[in-house]
DNA sequence: TCTGGGGTCCTGCACCAA
DNA sequence: TCTGTTGGTGCAGGACCC
């Protein structure tokens, strides 16, 4: 534990939400809903306007529908995401080296190993000062927690939303944890919480009353070490950036389920394919190959298999997969089936061995499918690609995504059916737009990219 | 109400070899 | 040779996180 509050946790506020609020005038100040919009959605992010009536994250969207009918719920753009991402973690790559994101939109940052705050006052400032230029590149709040160690950076940044920014001083820790529900510390779920409920601790304060033998037997040796430690405030995890990877995996939830066994078992080719073109663009391979099954019942299971030795050709996982899924009972239907690879490394020995099974190993080159370049990025879960016939010509025109008419120029489109698509034709800074209705194959329309939200593209901020 | 997708880490068990 | 121990590896499942 650090005597200076210079661990830095920035968590953007309700990113995807905002950002689609950004790009939106006429969204702002309304309840918006990001995620799957399909019979198996469920909620990515909600607006804090949406967020008043009950909507959060990981409720089913339907549920969602019900509280909040009128809000507008939108599919994810993940590339827009991830470019808005880019300029935030440049903006933290300026305070230091030792940078770690956590995802998307949360990341920690040393300042002490950046020589950029040494104290309380300057780390502030630094955090301030950070919020600002975000707000000038991107046009979007992020809050901002301040402390010694990781855990009270990140209960920090909790604190202060929106919008805001807290300092937790060393040596006032345990004074503050004290009090929180045992739910405040990272690694305590629902699980592990109504355990702990179970034997009469609810508070933090109460886990650091039990002790470590008693946490220890109740959930076991590893969590319960680390739980003890987390309720004394002493958290003394470093900040590591560049994190390699550990597993790939892709999956798909079916709008239906699926009973045809020849059926599933394309989808688990197909999934293979996906899988192997995400190992291959992050120049890895692997060498366990994983099968997940969701059963209609919902019940999960996973079948792994390890390869002699690490792998990134398609017809190796493809061939794994299919073994794996013969092992395994699908009558009753099929909710969501998955495939991935662990024991990732950065070479394969496929030139030296020929692999298990018939059809895999030294022969030529398998050619990845031609995919759209849509497909790099994780299929909307209420939408997997060949789920209907009609997905593929729908799916041009998505709830929330860019459109460019010819003679109306930028636009969104606000919803589409009966072969039509309404379209509202604003951008990041003008007015709040008009709407305006096309047939699904007028010529004039198309999608487009999305705009930068501070007009212009960007501006500098201030280092 | 009816539960996504992409990950990480831990635990317990079976098996094998020294 | 038999038995018990220990440690590594593979596998499956569970919990958690965003």
């Amino acid at each position: 534990m650090r005597r200076a509050p210079t661990i830095l946790h920035l968590d953007m506020d309700a990113f995807y939400a905002s950002v689609e609020q950004a790009s939106k005038p006429s969204l702002r100040g309304k309840a918006v809903v990001v995620g799957g919009i399909g019979p198996r959605g469920v909620v990515a992010t909600a607006s804090y306007e949406a967020r008043r009536f009950g909507v959060h994250s990981a409720m089913p969207t339907a549920q969602a529908r019900r509280l909040a009918p009128h809000a507008a719920y939108l599919v994810p753009r993940f590339s827009l995401y991830r470019a808005i991402s880019g300029q935030v973690m440049e903006l933290l790559g300026r305070l230091s080296p030792l940078v770690e994101p956590l995802s998307l939109d949360e990341a920690f940052v040393d300042l002490e190993a950046g020589g950029t705050a040494w104290d309380s006052a300057s780390a502030r400032a630094r955090g301030e000062r950070l919020r600002a230029d975000i707000r000038a590149v991107t046009g979007l709040s992020g809050s901002v927690g301040l402390a010694g160690s990781k855990m009270l950076a990140k209960i920090g940044s909790e604190e202060a939303k929106p919008d805001g920014l807290v300092v937790i001083e060393p040596g006032t820790e345990r004074e503050l944890l004290g009090p929180m529900p045992v739910r405040t510390l990272p690694g305590v779920g629902p699980a592990t919480g109504d355990h702990l409920r179970r034997a009469g601790m609810t508070t933090v304060a109460h886990l650091a009353e039990a002790g470590e033998d008693e946490l220890v037997r109740l959930v076991g040796r590893a969590h319960g070490l680390s739980l003890y430690r987390m309720a004394l405030g002493l958290d003394e995890r470093p900040v590591v950036s560049d994190r390699d990877a550990k597993s790939v995996s892709v999956e798909d939830t079916f709008d239906v389920d699926l009973h045809d066994r020849v059926r599933v078992r394309a989808e688990v080719d197909r999934l293979a394919e996906r899988c192997v073109q995400r190992l291959r663009a992050a120049g890895r391979s692997g060498r366990t190959v994983v099968l997940k099954v969701r059963r209609y019942d919902f019940s999960t299971l996973t079948r792994s298999e390890t390869l002699r030795g690490p792998t990134d050709d398609v017809s190796v996982v493809r061939e794994a997969a299919g073994r794996l899924l013969d092992a395994v009972d699908t009558t009753g239907g099929v909710r969501l089936l998955g495939v991935g690879v662990t024991g990732l490394a950065d070479f394969t020995q496929e030139d030296l061995f020929a692999q298990a099974g018939p059809g895999a190993g030294v022969d030529a080159p398998v050619a990845l499918p031609d995919e759209p370049a849509a497909a790099a990025e994780p299929a909307p879960p209420q939408a997997p690609p060949d789920s209907a016939a009609t997905a593929r010509k729908e799916r041009r025109y998505q709830a929330g995504h860019d459109v460019r008419h010819a003679a109306y120029g930028p636009g969104w489109v606000q919803g589409s059916g009966a072969r039509r698509v309404t379209v509202r034709f604003e951008e990041p800074g003008s007015p709040v737009g008009r709407v305006r209705t096309f047939w699904l194959d007028d010529p004039d329309l198309e999608p487009s990219d999305p705009l930068p939200l501070v007009p212009g593209g960007r501006r500098e901020a201030s280092s």
